[in-house]
RNA sequence: CGGGGCGUAGCGCAGCUUGGUAGCGCGCUUGGUUCGGGACCAAGAGGUCGCGGGUUCAAAUCCCGCCGCUCCGACCA
């Protein structure tokens, strides 16, 4: 962002060149690239704490549309939401094995309070297994108490070594889901279910395709049976774990003592799952979408859908304000979010510059010229496309445009990922994407961790899930050669 | 946790080599003229030079320690 090319591009090109100055470009350095998107659209700020962020007023009221369209989705299917502690007595973290070893290098430890050492030192939750369990063993008596189906929005800490915005803080903002059930197959299907309602969100909301898959044992849950999860591709060919969903069996049943008393006379412990999906989505949505103008929201996301850019003009400037406010209101009415820029202290040109980089996916400017033929011109952020349209017809055909530019960026992702997914039963090859290209590679694996770990040490690239719907290519594991048990997807991941 | 880069006004940077009055551009404030792709003129405001210690008559500048951001690795849900 310092090398503004101010003297490089002046000649030729210099118009298409400096819309955004103050964002890298992607090509030149895509992590910086990111950074600059996240501070240059006010989305976050640095906390004086290392690895903390303030999530400012648009990137927030991102987080509140994920929030809002996904609470209804997990209230839909039957959860309901609760709240709990933050602190967590330090013997209970401790209590299932898997877990307090999955944990404890990144847990923070309150030792003082009100001045006096405590008596038994508090976990800062870094996920809320321990203590929603310790309730649900007095809450949970009776076959008739289950299904227990309960969720929560809170953030958790995790004392992480490098941190990135969104994509890894120390202290993030998610939701996690913890039910018990009778059997283990109930479990199951819920762990599904959910794991498939997030699948369901991300394309459908946030037009973000994923793969969905189970995790292998090496990266599944501290405590967990099984993990399922779902990966989107990024831009830069990384992989991210965008959402998971995990069967606990009766790991945390038996050491927290989550007894139930079946319909047939007997002691049994329920079966458990717990899932969730974090404020890593906004990173998500920014490395899928974004591109070097900056932010690109798909629109059913976006906190505001459409902003109004009247170009006033001495002559015309309460004839082109009055046309403006009145089509920002025909189109609040239509429950389109939208934003008239009335400011006058800036230029059109600057305002463009600055809407796009925010993101907002649609554009009307209303001037002079428009007044006549009573007609706004419509710019997409997405492809720079515009047309003009006439006042009488934007309640109808604003909602259109606005579900056509959603339906495109979904496809142009899918395209993407799909472009850069190869598959293969050479290694080398493997191990060549995976240093350039990057992106996905499909491969056939034995299933032994041992060549989980050579992949990862020579390519750095990991298992990302086993996947549901693919069927294996090869019959041969991509790393030993010997006979394969699952297909699997590799990639570098964040 | 290991290695590199960086830290001076809200943002981007110069000044440091060779110690001596803290500067530039953008932004901000006020007034005026402008407005279809980051407008212009004029007058202003704004800084514990990341923090702590040391050397010195004197430290943004030299030395030591720490903190933070960032990139590349290791570790990790």
């Amino acid at each position: 962002m310092e090398q503004q090319g101010s003297s490089t591009s002046a000649g030729r090109g210099k118009a298409e060149k400096e819309f955004v100055k103050e964002i890298t470009p992607q090509s030149v350095d895509y992590s910086q690239w990111y950074i600059d998107v996240v501070l240059k659209t006010e989305l976050m700020d640095y906390a004086p704490v290392k690895g903390c962020m303030a999530i400012r007023p648009y990137g927030y009221a991102i987080w509140e549309k994920i929030q809002q369209l996904l609470d209804r989705r997990i209230k839909d299917t039957g959860h309901q939401n609760a709240y709990f502690p933050m602190f967590i007595p330090q013997e209970l973290l401790q209590k299932e094995a898997a877990h307090v070893e999955g944990f404890a290098p990144e847990v923070a430890l309150v030792t003082k309070g009100g001045g006096e050492t405590l008596a038994e030192p508090l976990v800062v939750r870094p996920t809320s297994e321990a203590i929603i369990c310790d309730f649900y063993s007095r809450w949970i008596q009776s076959w008739r108490d289950l299904p227990m189906l309960i969720n929560q929005w809170c953030n958790v800490v995790r004392w992480e070594k490098v941190t990135r915005p969104f994509l890894r803080t120390s202290e993030f903002l998610w939701q996690e889901g913890h039910t018990c059930h009778r059997t283990e197959e109930e479990a199951e299907k819920e762990a599904l279910l959910m794991l498939g309602v997030y699948k369901e969100f991300l394309e459908t909301e946030m037009a973000i395709p994923v793969i969905a898959g189970r995790k292998t044992e090496r990266e599944k849950f501290a405590g967990a049976l099984r993990t399922y999860t779902v990966e989107a591709l990024m831009r830069d060919g990384r992989a991210l774990q965008a959402g998971t969903s995990h069967n606990l069996g009766q790991h945390f049943a038996r050491v927290f003592d989550i007894t139930f008393l079946d319909q047939d006379g007997t002691l049994k412990y329920v079966w458990q799952t717990s899932w969730g999906v974090s404020t890593r989505l906004i990173g998500a949505l920014i490395m899928v979408h974004g591109d070097d103008r900056g932010l690109v929201l798909p629109p059913r996301i976006a906190p505001i859908q459409v902003v109004i850019v009247p170009i006033i003009s001495k002559k015309a400037r309460e004839e082109v304000l009055a046309a403006a406010r009145r089509v920002a209101e025909t189109l609040q009415q239509a429950g389109i979010r939208l934003k008239l820029d009335d400011r006058e202290e800036y230029s059109p040109g600057w305002k463009f510059n600055e809407w796009e980089m925010k993101g907002v996916p649609l554009r009307l400017e209303l001037g002079p010229r428009d007044l006549e033929a009573e007609q706004v011109i419509a710019v997409r952020r997405d492809s720079g496309a515009k047309e003009p349209l006439p006042w009488a017809e934007l309640p109808r055909r604003l909602p259109q445009l606005l579900e056509e530019l959603q339906g495109d960026l979904y496809k142009r992702a899918l395209q993407f990922q799909q472009e850069h997914t190869r598959s293969g039963a050479d290694y080398g090859e493997f191990l060549q994407v995976m240093e350039r290209e990057r992106g996905f590679f499909i491969a056939s694996w034995c299933g032994r961790e041992e060549c989980e770990l050579k992949a990862k040490e020579e390519s750095k690239a990991t298992i990302r899930c086993i996947p549901f719907d693919r069927e294996m290519e090869h019959e041969n594991c991509l790393v030993c050669g010997e006979k394969a048990a699952h297909v699997v997807y590799f990639a570098r991941a964040y």
